[in-house]
DNA sequence: GAGTTTGAAACT
DNA sequence: CAGTTTCAAACTC
């Protein structure tokens, strides 16, 4: 699904993946989150200088400009080179914002280390449409773009990542009203929202939390605390399974207390959506009255897509934790690594089981389940998540309107094996055919993979949306059993695919490791002292190991060459027609394909054989063949083309 | 496509 | 932890 816009996805680099390169050595104590930014200005040690993410503000080019609507007016400062469009929101979405706002920026002083951050306040029934990305200092004088929202109505915060693989970020934290109302922590009003960012070189991480500061009335709520946690650096993401990419996600910090979080272990984003607790729900469109909560939760989420996140699926390997802390704060974003395992759990259990979330399979995301209550997860793979049909994701615009949206829980509408189209070409699974453990245990690859079955051949499968509970106990039956049950068995050394091994190690007897039986040949690695297997005969230097791994490799030039081969012909054939056609017909004559008649099929093998023949006489090598017998091929059309066309001159009416 | 082999997962 | 059983994929015919 369409999740972001083009724009701003194409300002996310590939990079955004990739978070192998953030090391243990590099991870933030949990503490570091929680500290409130005022109190630890950041060290200038910290290469922020180059790598800090670009956050901009969200409002034309010019530095400082009122913006008025009929209902609400924005002032905001921002970066010159931005581009924003403030329109009303009814003219994009039905769902219409309860309150409206004044948005001014309120000094450096929260942002002082994090230059070019700006943010504003989206104004009631204004939608917010990101054009550009600016990256010019703001010129207000003050530090660069800094500015603090004042969250009475719509809040944002835009990052993504700009031309130099800055990132920007997006967060639109409707929840900074009461941010500690859905997390049951306590006084709302001293819980301000302290949002975090944890700076990779193209890795924005967002990690958001509630701190004891109090800036303002109760009416200009607390203020956002923006502040870069660290920069690590960036690392090529090595190719394969592990590395499925999805650039369109779900949408990071949507107002309708939409949390992003991470989980240790997992490199894969976590989206909590708890109920819109606002402050200034009294508006809602269409007149409702309905000001409970609980009731609001079981609502779709109704969003529109004017500005959407993308979630970085990133590889697996070697992804380490960066904030391992639970699920406390408004929003909260950790990063991880892991492959691209997805996984669901049932909305109503998940917290039972988070003290395993660690475990839990990258890209699985948190979202709420049918008819749960505030605190209800499901927990969907990503490719689910980014296959959940538009009105299932938050937009800018929505307001408190938080429903949730029947597709998420529709696989009927996901595509092949929950992948997307483009990553299902990509990426193809095949399907199960599990007929007796339900697709509940790790036998199945589906469910040990994380994702749901789809268009597979298994028997009682309850791998799905539909036996959430069932899938959940299975899954917690599993992390019981192996805490890492869902974590990627092969791992992968610093130097790359060469140094991948398998975690545990085979324990094959018979096959010598070199049929796919074997886990560890099966993912075209070597067996390792790690390995108990019998008769291995997957090793660097063994014969048999390079017998194989040669006719592997010729086979699959060979597919190659015929693929090429075939593509080329059927485009010279297609040409032709194409090119002849007109000619031909256009005096009421036969097509020229129609001259193709057994006999002259025959004579044109022969030609191709004759050609074949010599190349061989020749000893051409292979692909110097072929290339000679396509030739051969080519000129056989022509010829019979030619001799179509002169049949036709010939004979303008029979023929 | 049916039957066999294999080894990981699950179970005891 | 070791031995056994279960299971589904890989493989063979």
């Amino acid at each position: 699904m369409d999740v972001v816009s083009p724009e701003l996805n194409s300002l996310l680099p590939d990079e955004i993946m990739d978070t192998e390169a953030i090391t243990m050595e590099e991870e933030l104590p949990v503490e570091h989150l929680a500290a409130p930014p005022q109190s630890e200005p950041e060290p200038p040690q910290v290469p922020m200088e180059t790598e800090v993410p670009e956050i901009v503000s969200l409002c034309p080019a010019t530095t400082s400009m009122q913006m008025s609507s009929a209902s609400t007016d924005a002032q905001c400062s921002t970066s010159s080179g931005t581009q924003l469009l403030l329109a009303p929101s009814g003219l994009i979405t039905s769902t219409t914002m309860t309150t409206t706002t004044s948005a001014k920026t309120t000094g450096p002083a929260v942002t002082q280390n994090l230059p070019k951050i700006s943010s504003v306040t989206v104004p009631a029934n204004h939608q917010l449409i990101i054009n550009k990305v600016a990256s010019a200092p703001a010129a207000d004088g003050k530090s660069p773009g800094t500015a603090v929202l004042k969250p009475e109505g719509q809040k944002l915060l835009v990052a993504g990542l700009s031309k130099t693989g800055q990132p920007i970020m997006l967060a639109l934290p409707h929840t900074w009203n009461k941010p500690a109302t859905t997390q049951g922590t306590g006084d709302a009003k001293a819980q301000p929202t302290q949002i975090k960012m944890l700076t990779t070189v193209g890795k924005p991480v967002i990690a958001v939390s509630s701190a004891s500061q109090l800036m303002g009335s109760s009416s200009t709520l607390q203020a956002q605390q923006l502040k870069t946690l660290q920069t690590v650096k960036p690392v090529q993401t090595v190719g394969g399974v592990g590395t499925s990419q999805f650039k369109t996600i779900i949408p990071l910090g949507t107002p309708p207390n939409v949390q992003q979080i991470q989980v240790p272990g997992s490199r894969f984003h976590y989206v909590r959506l708890v109920t819109a607790t606002t402050g200034s729900t009294t508006a809602q469109s269409g007149g409702s009255t309905n000001t409970n909560p609980s009731i609001q939760q079981a609502k779709p989420v109704m969003m529109n897509a004017a500005v959407r996140m993308s979630v970085p699926i990133v590889p697996a390997q070697n992804i380490k934790q960066v904030v391992p802390k639970p699920l406390t704060s408004a929003a909260q974003v950790v990063t991880t690594s892991q492959t691209p395992q997805r996984l669901i759990m049932p909305a109503t259990h998940l917290p039972q089981i988070q003290p395993n979330l660690t475990s839990l399979p990258p890209g699985t995301v948190l979202a709420p389940a049918h008819g749960s209550g505030n605190m209800g997860y499901a927990v969907l793979p990503a490719p689910y998540v980014t296959q959940i049909p538009q009105p299932a994701f938050v937009t800018l615009t929505s307001s408190s309107t938080f429903s949730t949206a029947t597709p998420i829980q529709t696989q009927a509408r996901l595509s092949l094996n929950g992948l997307s189209t483009s990553e299902a070409t990509s990426r193809p699974r095949k399907p199960c055919n599990c007929t007796r453990s339900q697709c509940l245990k790790l036998y199945c690859d589906c469910f040990a993979n994380g994702e749901f079955c789809n268009n597979c051949n298994c028997v009682n499968c309850f791998n799905n949306l539909d036996h959430e509970s069932e899938r959940l106990k299975a899954i917690k039956a599993c992390l019981d059993r192996n805490p890492v049950a869902f974590k990627p068995k092969i791992g992968k050394g610093k130097q790359g695919e060469s140094d991948r091994r398998h975690s545990k190690g085979c324990n094959c007897k018979k096959s010598g490791c070199l049929k796919n039986y074997c886990e560890c040949y099966e993912a075209k690695i070597m067996c390792s002292s790690i390995c108990k297997c019998m008769g291995c005969k997957n090793f660097e230097e063994s014969p048999e190991r390079k017998t194989l791994m040669h006719l592997a490799d010729a086979a699959e030039v060979r597919v190659q060459q015929q693929t090429a081969a075939k593509t080329k012909l059927s485009s010279q054939i297609s040409d032709l027609l194409t090119r002849t056609t007109p000619a031909v017909t256009s005096g009421g004559g036969k097509l020229p394909y129609t001259f193709v008649t057994k006999e002259v099929a025959e004579a044109t093998c022969d030609c191709l054989l004759e050609q074949a023949e010599q190349a061989e006489l020749t000893t051409q090598p292979q692909a110097v063949a072929e290339r000679l017998i396509l030739e051969e091929f080519g000129r056989c059309l022509r010829r019979i083309i030619s001799f179509a066309g002169k049949a036709k001159t010939d004979c303008p009416i029979n023929c």
